[in-house]
Formats: structure tokens, C-alpha cells, sequence
DNA sequence: GTAAGTTTGTTAAAAAGTTAACAACGCAAA
DNA sequence: TTTGCGTTGTTAACTTTTTAACAAACTTAC
């Protein structure tokens, strides 16, 4: 009860990184490794061994000394700390390439995370299924989040219609929304928003080149 | 002379903030508005007015007093700090849904910022364009980076693919290099690299989507 | 023309996040 | 043995980022 209280208080950018490391070590298992050493993660995550320990003391895990981290063992014990104890389902709001992008990537791999339902205005799309995931019109969304029990919206429409897109699923109860168009979005408080967008990333990647090029030049 | 060096300096987030109130300002440009207050650029993105006081200090520009902040003219200024004097080219590893998901939202909005070239090893891609985009056969890399002097390269294969890719880039001489697959890669100190990946931003929103769940069941 | 209200620009404080430092431990080699 | 090395766990220092506080300046209302 107490241990289950501390895990809220993490650091943001901790959560972040349990969920990085546990894709990395779910591919180490599969390589067969057993241990592995916190300069190991580090090297995978481009950050410092230092704070690999950090965040697992964080936690509350220990490794063995000159063994390494039991990887099977932090594989579960980060699951449940991030994981929630029942399913969390997901819509995607738009199937265009982006949602099929997203589709893609994610195709079942999570386990306690699941992308149920999918939406499209394009009469052409309803009622096609797009790996496993059933494509509903929009006028349906508050009808299937209900029934589905769905918790997170991910909006992957055309930029010019993530706030509209944004109003349906606030108005159709959901808890969370993560936005991949470069629109910013409102949300009221108790909606939990993550904005992901692409450009801002290109635009930053552009900045450090530049600089970096202008320092040659000298 | 004095002024360039000091925006070497700026701090990454306000890097990534600036990208972002440029792009909200020209959306409110294209709105007729000719005027800004710092309390509105804050509200669309989701921070508080002093944090966009504060980056507008840091690169030196100033609003006019219950007036706010000159529309065109900070478009520029932020213009001449994070855009390069020529363009900038990019190449988009990978045109599955992906990569023309990124084509389309980019879709030539940048004006010192263009995709120039796509790659895939689908024989069916090569030769076609999409968005004004060829694509190129990967074995052609280091011909097309050279001629068209590419010097950022965004990976978009499947996850699998994304270490060889990115060996590939880096080989043909590539500066900036951003990976939007799950799987971490690894870059010499020289290339500038961004991951983006989609699954840690999902999971970090389904963590504190469970959290506030688990809140209200108290 | 004076008071009240807004908004900017800036400095200072606080919070969040990262890195450094190092004790403790245990294995391996001499 | 005992010495040296590599690794963990943890505290403390440092850096970065955000937030608070407030003076200055302008506008409007009275």
C-alpha cells in the first residue's frame, strides 16, 4: 500500500524511461541475456549509467553487484508500476497514414495497453478492419467508448481538424488524448494531454545541424 | 556578430517553444490578427505567460505594452535564430505509412526545411513520387545525399530496420539523424540525433491516465 | 490629472532533473 | 591471503528549467 503510493510521486521523465527500458530489455531477453549492467541500458538510452541507477533505486530494484540487473525480473517489476491492473484500451481518431502508422508500430505488443477501435470520416474506411482494429464512423464515438470502455484517444487527422476531433472525444468521456497533429489543443483539467509533434522535433534537429555547421565554418 | 554567438546559447526547451510559437503566430497571422499578447501564446500552448516572457527576453525581442507582441515581426526574429540562411534537406528513410504520413503534414509548410528525397526497398516505390517526393533505391544513398547535399535523414522503416538504416546514413555522411522507430540507435558523437519514439509517449499517458483513475476509486 | 488596471521585462527563488563522488561489496588474480 | 578492479546504491552538488515577484510603463476611466 505504501510501495503502490510512492510510484506516483516518480519523476516524469523516470516514467518515461521505464517505459524505454523495458522495451530494451524485452529485446535483451529475447536475445537470451539474463543480466545486464546499468552502463548496458545506458549505452541503449544515450544517457548516463548513473542515472539507470537512479531511476531503479527509485523503484526500489536492486541488482546483484558485478552480475547486473536480473532483466526478467525488472521487465515485471516495471509492468507493475506503469501497467495498469486492467486492460487500458485506446481509439484512434483518424485512419489515415499516420494511423495506420501507428497500427503498425504498435500491433499487439503491449500487453495491458490495447488499440480497440478506430474512427474515419471516409465513408470508404467504415466498417473495414486494419490489423485487428475495426474502423467506426465518427457519429458512433460516444456509442463504442462506452461500450468498449475506452480510456485514451490518440488524434492522427488531418491538422486543420484535431480540435474538433479533440471536442468529440472530451465530450465522449475520455480520460486521456494524445495529439500527433502539429495543432495545438485545449482540453479541461481532469483530460490528461500529451501533444506529440513532429514538426517541432524536425525544426529542433534543423537548429543544433545549423549550429553545429556554422562551427565548422570557422 | 555578438548577437549570433549568444543564441548559441538558448536554452533546448526554448528552442523547441520557439518552433512552437512560430507556428501558432502564423496561424493567428492567417486570422487577420496583427497583435499578440504573451497570456494568448501561452494559453495555446499550454504554459504559463511569464515562461513565453521570459524566451522572448532571452532572444531579445520586445512587445509593446498593452499592446503585446508585433505578429510578422516575431515570425521573423524567430525565423533568423532556428532557421538556417540556406535550406536545410531532408532525406525520409523508409516511405511506408510512416514517411508519407510525415510528407503530408510537412508538405512544403517549411520554407528553409524540404524533403527532398525518400528511400525504400520496395521495388514497386522506387521511381514513383509522392507529395513532389521521389523515391530512390537505398543502394543509391550516397549518390543522392552528395548531389543533393542532404544533411538531415529521417528513419521511418520498421523498428527492426532502423539500426542498419541508420548505419546507412551515417556512412553516407549524414548530420542529423531522427528516428521515430522504437528502437534506439546509435550515432558518432558528430551526428545530432533525436528519437521520437510514439510507444514511450503512449505509455508514459496511459500510466497517468491510471493514476488519476486509481485517485477517484479512493 | 490622478487612480486603477494591464501588460511587459527582469531578477530572484524554487523545483526538477542530471551528474559527480564515493562507500560498500564481492570477484579474480597474484 | 591480500590487492586491485568493477559494479551497485546513495547522498550531495550542480545544472537546467520553471515559477514567483515586482517595478516600469502605458491606457483608460473617472
Amino acid at each position: 500500500m505504501d510501495a503502490i503510493h510512492a510510484f506516483e510521486h516518480l519523476p516524469h521523465k523516470t516514467i518515461e524511461r521505464l517505459s524505454q527500458y523495458r522495451r530494451a530489455l524485452l529485446i535483451c531477453l529475447e536475445e537470451g541475456k539474463s543480466h545486464i549492467f546499468s552502463h548496458e541500458i545506458a549505452r541503449i538510452q544515450h544517457i548516463t549509467p548513473v542515472q539507470v541507477r537512479r531511476d531503479l533505486m527509485l523503484i526500489g530494484y536492486s541488482g546483484t553487484l558485478r552480475k547486473g540487473y536480473n532483466i526478467e525480473q525488472l521487465i515485471e517489476l516495471i509492468g507493475e508500476i506503469i501497467d495498469s491492473e486492467e486492460m487500458i484500451k485506446v481509439a484512434v481518431m483518424g485512419l489515415g497514414d499516420l494511423g495506420h502508422a501507428i497500427l503498425n508500430y504498435f500491433n499487439g505488443k503491449r500487453s495491458k495497453l490495447s488499440i480497440v477501435a478506430g474512427f474515419d470520416v471516409n465513408p470508404k474506411k467504415i466498417g473495414t478492419v486494419f490489423n485487428g482494429v475495426p474502423c467506426y464512423p465518427v457519429e458512433q464515438i460516444q456509442e463504442i467508448i462506452n461500450r468498449e470502455n475506452i480510456s485514451i484517444g490518440i488524434i492522427t487527422v488531418p491538422a486543420k481538424q484535431a480540435p474538433v476531433t479533440a471536442g468529440r472525444l472530451i465530450k465522449a468521456g475520455i480520460k486521456g488524448i494524445l495529439n500527433y497533429t502539429p495543432t495545438p489543443i485545449q482540453v479541461p483539467e481532469d483530460v490528461y494531454l500529451e501533444e506529440y509533434d513532429m514538426i517541432t522535433t524536425l525544426e529542433k534537429l534543423a537548429f543544433y545541424v545549423k549550429l553545429a555547421n556554422d562551427k565548422n565554418k570557422l
